[in-house]
DNA sequence: GATCCACGGGAATACACGGATG
DNA sequence: CATCCGTGTATTCCCGTGGATC
């Protein structure tokens, strides 16, 4: 983050003639704090909000894209910086202001749809950001989070809370924030902003659409998280235009890719990402894949099955096996009774993360499914905590437990 | 002790198909 | 032939339990 660390890791991973220097950069489920090429959507979305600089709330606004335009990354980084101007009771702003700071206190919020999901996890979420100390996990009752969030918004403060993935299955919905704020009693001192792929229902606020990346502007994004993430020289421009082309606008897809690409030249040893590399990362973005976060926000156990499944999936392709199998195969690998797996193979299907495929069966009854990923298998099992190696259930074993981060490059 | 939340297990419901019935 | 019914399997839904946290 800050320059002396880049300057440091930079060094030694030279003196180690490393390739990644930054995983963190890298990882196309991190924010930076500038986002690139968005420039006029920023300045719209400023327009919007500029209320809040005369102490007023702002109108309602959503800010819409597609998958990969980069509305998380703009919201994110304008929420934090704003936050940082505007947050804070004890920071004046400008050198001649007239009012009195604190008159002017606005806080902004971004709560994450995928992670904030029931009435005690969203108002922990606000509260966390109104307030400087540390809000409890558990413990407490709802009712007195919400209490704490309408006193912290008492003596005309007010919030400015994004609503991020708010179109996305099992979510947070735009109208369930409207509700929860609604009880809590500070309505009229908060701005919801909804964030997805498209507004709310009945939607008569502003909107601030972002485009898909054009070629160009995807080159400067892969430029950027490149020139942070790797050694310089890691890869060539050519293959970054590449990337950007076959992306088709996706900032995700491209930096996922990216991503893959990375580990597999650094397990190859390799001083600098080959064609054959970028050529792995490619291969392992599912085309209408999942956003790599989505698979993260989800509860460990739940990771923990995705991970199986994915690991599965690379050995012989899933898509054939019914649901049943699949699952006994998962628990007797987990800690995790087949019923359960079963589950949540279902319940990850819903979501969308996997693919559920219909196959015939040769019995009578109704039939059963398959299930594949549609998260980047690679990049998942990089990015992801959840481990393989718990104990099993029982001791059915194949001896085939492979040590964690040993990535196989050769063919497929 | 109070509270939230992930799990686990099982009940309820949906669906597919073959055979019986009008 | 169209419809209903019974059986078997898949899928969804619900609620009690226990761990973690305060």
């Amino acid at each position: 983050m800050n320059l002396r660390n880049r300057i440091d890791r930079r060094r030694s991973a030279r003196g180690d003639r490393q390739l990644v220097v930054d995983r963190e950069h890298l990882s196309p489920t991190v924010h930076r704090s500038e986002p690139v090429g968005r420039g006029p959507a920023l300045e719209q979305l400023l327009d919007v909000l500029e209320p809040v600089f005369d102490g007023q709330l702002p109108p309602p606004v959503a800010v819409v894209g597609p998958q990969g335009s980069g509305t998380s990354a703009l919201v994110f980084a304008l929420f934090g910086a704003l936050n940082d101007r505007l947050g804070d009771v004890d920071r004046s702003f400008g050198t001649t202001t007239r009012a009195s700071p604190s008159e002017h206190v606005t806080w902004f919020a971004h709560v994450d749809g995928r992670r904030v999901d029931s009435e005690f996890a969203f108002y922990r979420a606000v509260l966390s950001v109104l307030s400087r100390e540390p809000v409890p996990e558990s413990g407490i009752g709802t009712d007195d989070l919400r209490e704490r969030v309408e006193r912290r918004l008492r003596g005309g403060r007010r919030a400015v809370v994004a609503i991020d993935h708010h179109d996305e299955p099992e979510t947070l919905t735009y109208g369930r924030v409207r509700d929860l704020l609604e009880s809590a009693g500070v309505a009229d001192r908060v701005t919801a902003v909804p964030v997805g792929r498209q507004v709310p229902d009945d939607w008569d606020g502003a909107t601030v659409s972002l485009p898909a990346y054009r070629s160009h502007e995807l080159v400067d994004v892969i430029t950027d998280r490149a020139s942070t993430g790797m050694a310089a020289g890691g890869i060539d421009h050519e293959s970054v235009r590449d990337l950007a082309e076959w992306a088709d606008g996706n900032a995700h897809d491209a930096l996922a890719a990216l991503f893959v690409a990375a580990v597999a030249a650094e397990a190859d040893g390799a001083d600098r990402i080959a064609d054959r590399h970028v050529d792995r990362g490619r291969a392992d973005v599912p085309p209408d894949g999942v956003h790599l976060d989505r698979a993260l926000a989800l509860s460990e156990n739940r990771q923990r099955v995705l991970a199986h499944l994915v690991a599965l999936d690379e050995k012989r392709s899933t898509a054939g096996t019914p649901i049943g199998d699949l699952a006994a195969e998962i628990a007797a690998r987990s800690s995790l009774t087949t019923g359960t797996v079963k589950r949540f193979l279902y319940e990850l299907a819903e979501r969308g993360v996997l693919e559920r495929i219909r196959i015939e069966s040769n019995g009578s009854g109704r039939n059963p499914s398959a299930v594949a990923p549609l998260v980047p298998a690679t990049a998942f099992r990089q990015l992801t905590d959840a481990s393989l190696e718990e104990s099993p259930r029982s001791n059915d074993t194949d001896g085939s437990t492979e040590p964690r981060g040993s990535t196989d490059t050769a063919g497929s």
